[in-house]
DNA sequence: GGTGTTGGCCATCAACTGTTGACCTCTGGA
DNA sequence: TCCAGAGGTCAACAGTTGATGGCCAACACC
């Protein structure tokens, strides 16, 4: 299947649309069939070309964070990128909305919160460097932050959070994550 | 209407039934059918006391953080009593329930989301003090962290957060939070 | 003891969901 | 020129949803 490029081109239109419904609405009000007229096209070849709901919706949530290797910053400064790679993903038009979907979709349905779960279980994790058995703790405190700062600033939008230039909110929140990465913890 | 002692139990049964389902399985899918048989009541009777699903759920969104006067502090632990204190509500059977309803909604639902909005920006900005213009950045930057605690840790359940004792997790956010509140910002 | 009010159940509605299969239509190669 | 196979539409399915209104049973009050 899916040889010629028309039929790459409505794929890719039917992807787009459910990333913005499922951004903009979450799994369950997100429509098979508002996504298919969003995307300008009959409800069922949504299902012909994606299996299921379900299998749109994988195939919606696919991101690599492309985090940075901390051995390559200068030390004392990994918490500052981190924050600032974090926000510009978010920033970013493409990964935006996949984060978007993501969040808001890990907070009710189980598939998004376990995906999310490994994402910054391993991505976090191992990019904090390859030390001892409190990093895991340390990603987790890290993602703590971070995605506390993307719920409040992207999801609900409070606004003296929405308001903040991101070089503020990195000058703001680079000690915290400074702090969960090297200074000695409980 | 609702004058009997009869009626006002399974009016409360009902409430708490939807409080469970709304907590485990988000507005949406949180069904009043299913609220209904958990509280063992025909559906028709959700929908007259509470006139609809959303008031229903407006009604399971009710609680007061009765957050701790920080003049009552000594100074310099006021961050540390703040995060005990918004802990101890996630951890309690009552107040935990309706915080994670609150939360798990607020992401999709933008009636939540603004109750959220509001009781962040007035019970947590004000609880701050009567400070001066950058109240409301120091009690959004509070809000992040909080809130991206409360997600990792009860609702996305990332183990090593959900590993940590509460002690543990005070005495390693409360430093991030008194510094937001007190610390020279950007 | 009648009587009206209230709590509760049943049957039902209209709308909407994801999904399916039959059918049309265009294209490109033989 | 023909025609197989692809992309695409249409109508319909079975199930679930929130919500409504009619009906019966129990209880309080006169």
């Amino acid at each position: 299947m899916a040889f010629t490029a028309r039929s790459q081109e409505t794929r890719a239109a039917i992807l787009a649309a459910a990333r913005r419904r499922f951004a903009a609405d979450g799994y369950e009000r997100a429509t098979v069939r508002a996504i298919a007229a969003d995307a300008g096209i009959d409800p069922s070849m949504v299902i012909r070309y994606y299996r299921s709901k379900d299998g749109l919706f994988a195939a919606a949530v696919d991101i690599d964070l492309r985090l940075p290797d901390p051995a390559s910053l200068p030390p004392g400064r990994a918490g500052e990128a981190l924050v600032r790679h974090f926000l510009e993903l978010w920033e970013g038009d493409g990964p935006g909305e996949v984060l978007t979907v993501l969040l808001r979709s890990a907070v009710t349905n189980e598939n998004a919160a376990e995906r999310m779960r490994t994402i910054f279980a391993t991505q976090v994790a191992t990019a904090l460097g390859p030390d001892v058995d409190d990093g895991p703790t340390r990603g987790a405190l890290v993602a703590s932050q971070l995605l506390g700062l993307a719920l409040c600033r992207y999801i609900l939008r409070l606004p003296p959070l929405v308001a903040l230039p991101v070089d503020t909110l990195v000058a703001d929140l680079a000690p915290t994550v400074q702090r969960y990465i090297g200074a000695p913890l409980e």
